[in-house]
DNA sequence: ATGAAAGCGCTAACAC
DNA sequence: GTGTTAGCGCTTTCAT
C-alpha cells in the first residue's frame, strides 16, 4: 500500500544525469545546448539519462548564468481591446519561431503597473520590451531606457524615440479613405475623430484635412470629436441630423469602426440612410463590419502583421543580427470597399 | 567630450549595495524583502544606496535560489479570440494583485508549441499553470502533471481532472435561454450548436434538451450544426427559411452570439423578420450584440470574473493557501433579454 | 572529446 | 540586528 501523501521527489537535476550517464555534468549541458560537440556514443548515453529520469534544465539557473530569459515584454495598454489581441497574435506567432516566450504587461488604467514592469525589465526578466502603449516605460523614478536593453515600439508610435517603431500611415490611410469618397461624387464630408490628444488620430485628422483641400470648403462643424466608442458615434449621428439639409454632410469617415456602426445605426433611426442619404466609411477593419448592415467600408489594419514585424525587429535587435537605430517601418493600409459608401445620388450633390 | 559607444556598465549587484551602504549583503537582502526586520537608520542607508546606484534585484538569481517565478503560465487556445482577451483580463487582474505576472502559452492551432510549454513549466519558470485551452497540456513525451505545480482549468473543464476548475453552468445557462423563449409562447425551438465535439456545446444541446421537455414534441430537423462562426448562422437562416411554415420554429437558440447575428442577417435576407417571424436569442453577451439590428436577446458569460475566479483559485493554490482537490466552481450566467426575442404573435402559434 | 572548477547574483541558515 | 557563508543549478572557461 502507498503511503499517502509522500512528497514528491525533487526534480532531477543536471547532476542527476550525469551520474547515470557516467559523464561530468559540463557533457550533459554540452550534449543538450551543443550537440555536435559531443561524440556520438556519449550523447546517446546522456540522451537515454535524460529520458530515464525526466531530466528538464532549471531555467531560473541557466538564465542567471547564461545572462538571457528568451522572454519579450509585451506592453498593451489593455489586453481586452480585440485589437490588441490581434496584433499579440502576430507578436506570438513570430516570437515562437525564434523561440522567444512572451511576458504580457497589461497597464489597463493602473499607472501604478508600470514601475512593477519597469522593474521586470531592469532586473534582467526580459531580453526585449515590445510597446504598443504609445509611450516610454516609466515609474518608480526609473525609466526602461536605463537598462541596456532592446526596445520596439507599434501601433502608437513615440515621438523621438531612438529604436525601430511600427505603424500603419494613419495620414495616408485616411487621406485615401477621403478620396474614395471624393470618387464617388462627396463634397461635404465629415469627420468623426478619436479624443483629440491621440496620436493616431491626429494622424488621420491631418489626412482628412489634406484630402479635404480638393473637395472645396470644409465646415468646422464637420469635425465631430469622438472618443472611439458606439456611444460617440450615435452623439455624431445625432448632431449631424440636426443640421440644416443644405449643410448636412454626405458623406462621414470615422477615426475607427466602432464610432462608424453607432453612427450609422443611430443615423437609420434618425430617418437618415446608409448609404443613400449618407455615406459611411470606418477604420480598423473589425470583424464586425462585415456583420453588420449595411457592410461597412472601412480602411482595415493588418494587425497580425503589425504585431509580426515589430516582433521581427526586436528579434532581430535582441539576437544582434541588427543594429539598434530610429527608424519608423510602416506596413500598408487596404481599404475594404463595402456598402456603406456609396456613390452621391444626383439629386443631393 | 563623451566617448562614443561606450560600453554600458553592468548593472549593479547587490554587494556594490552593501559596499555603498557599508553593510553586508544579507542585510541589503532582509531590508528589501524583509524591512521590519532591520534598523531603522541601516534600512534607510541601505535604501539610499540603492537609489543611488539604481540597483534592481536580479530577477533569475532571485529565482534561482527562492525556487519561484512569480511567473504564470496562462495556456490559451487562440489569444486573437476576444473571448479569451476578456478572460486574459480577469486574469491579470487578480494576479497583479498578488504580485504574480504572466506568460502566455498561445496554442494557436500548432501543437509542436503544447511541448515548448510544458518544457516551461516542468523548468520551474512559473509557479502555476492556468488552463483555458480544454485539455491538459502534455507534449515531448511528456504531460504538465509530471511536475508539482498547481494548476487551475476555466471556461472548458477537463472531465476527470484532480485540480480546480472554473466554469459557467452552461446547461442552466441554455435551459433559462429555452425557458425564456417558452415563457414568451414558443414551442417550436430550434438549436443552432457548435460542433457536436465540443464540451461546451455539448452542456448547452443537453440544457436545450431538458426545457424542450416543457414545449412538447421537438422535431431533429431543429437541431442544426454549426460551427460558432458566423457563416454558420448564414446557412442555419437557410436551413430553417426552406422547411415548411406549418413546422418552422418560432424562435432560435444559437449556441453563441456570432452565429446568431449571422442567422438574423441572413435570416432577414430571406423574409423572415426577426423577432415578428423569428425570435433568435444568443450566447456569450459580446459587445457587438447590443450593437445589433435588432439588438440581440443572449445569455450573457462573465468573461472577466471567470479569469478572475480562476486565478484567485490558483494563487490560493501557490501560496499553499488551499490544498489542491478536484471541485468545480460555477460563475453565474446572466440572461440578458433585448429585442431580438419577443412574445409569439398570437396567429403565429 | 571530456572533466574540473569557477562563478552567475541572490537568499537563508547559522553564528554572533 | 547584523555578518559570514553555503549553496540554488546551470554554463563555460581552462586543462587535459
Amino acid at each position: 500500500m502507498r503511503s499517502p501523501r509522500r512528497p514528491p521527489p525533487p526534480p532531477a537535476k543536471i547532476a542527476d544525469v550525469a551520474r547515470l550517464a557516467g559523464v561530468s555534468v559540463a557533457t550533459v549541458s554540452r550534449a543538450l545546448a551543443t550537440p555536435d560537440v559531443v561524440s556520438e556514443t556519449t550523447r546517446e548515453r546522456v540522451l537515454a539519462a535524460v529520458r530515464e529520469i525526466g531530466y528538464t534544465p532549471n531555467i531560473a539557473a541557466r538564465n542567471l548564468r547564461a545572462r538571457k530569459s528568451m522572454m519579450v515584454l509585451v506592453v498593451v495598454p489593455d489586453i481586452s481591446n480585440p485589437f490588441f489581441a490581434d496584433v499579440l497574435r502576430g507578436i506570438d506567432e513570430a516570437l515562437a519561431v525564434a523561440n522567444y516566450g512572451l511576458i504580457i504587461a497589461n497597464l489597463g488604467q493602473r499607472p501604478e503597473q508600470e514601475a512593477r514592469y519597469v522593474n521586470l525589465a531592469l532586473a534582467g526578466q526580459v531580453d526585449g520590451v515590445l510597446l504598443l502603449c504609445g509611450h516610454m516605460l516609466a515609474g518608480g523614478g526609473r525609466k526602461l531606457t536605463d537598462a541596456p536593453l532592446p526596445i520596439v515600439a507599434a501601433c502608437e508610435i513615440i515621438p523621438g524615440a531612438d529604436f525601430p517603431q511600427v505603424e500603419v500611415d494613419n495620414r495616408a490611410a485616411a487621406r485615401a479613405a477621403i478620396e474614395h469618397l471624393i470618387g464617388l461624387g462627396h463634397r461635404r464630408i465629415a469627420y468623426l475623430s478619436g479624443p483629440r490628444a491621440n496620436i493616431l488620430d491626429r494622424a488621420r485628422a491631418e489626412g482628412y484635412a489634406e484630402a479635404m483641400v480638393a473637395a472645396g470648403p470644409v465646415d468646422p462643424a464637420w469635425t465631430i470629436e469622438g472618443d472611439f466608442t458606439f456611444q460617440a458615434g450615435i452623439k455624431a449621428a445625432k448632431a449631424l441630423a440636426a443640421l440644416p439639409s443644405a449643410n448636412r454632410p454626405t458623406a462621414l469617415f470615422a477615426a475607427n469602426d466602432e464610432m462608424a456602426i453607432g453612427f450609422i445605426k443611430a443615423a437609420r433611426g434618425l430617418g437618415l440612410a446608409v448609404p443613400e442619404d449618407i455615406s459611411v466609411i470606418g477604420f480598423d477593419g473589425i470583424d464586425y463590419a462585415d456583420f453588420c448592415e449595411p457592410t461597412l467600408t472601412t480602411v482595415y489594419q493588418p494587425r497580425r502583421t503589425l504585431g509580426a514585424v515589430a516582433a521581427d525587429l526586436l528579434i532581430g535587435l535582441m539576437t544582434g543580427r541588427d543594429k539598434p537605430h530610429a527608424r519608423i517601418e510602416r506596413v500598408e493600409t487596404e481599404l475594404w470597399a463595402r456598402a456603406s459608401a456609396a456613390r452621391l445620388a444626383v439629386d443631393a450633390g
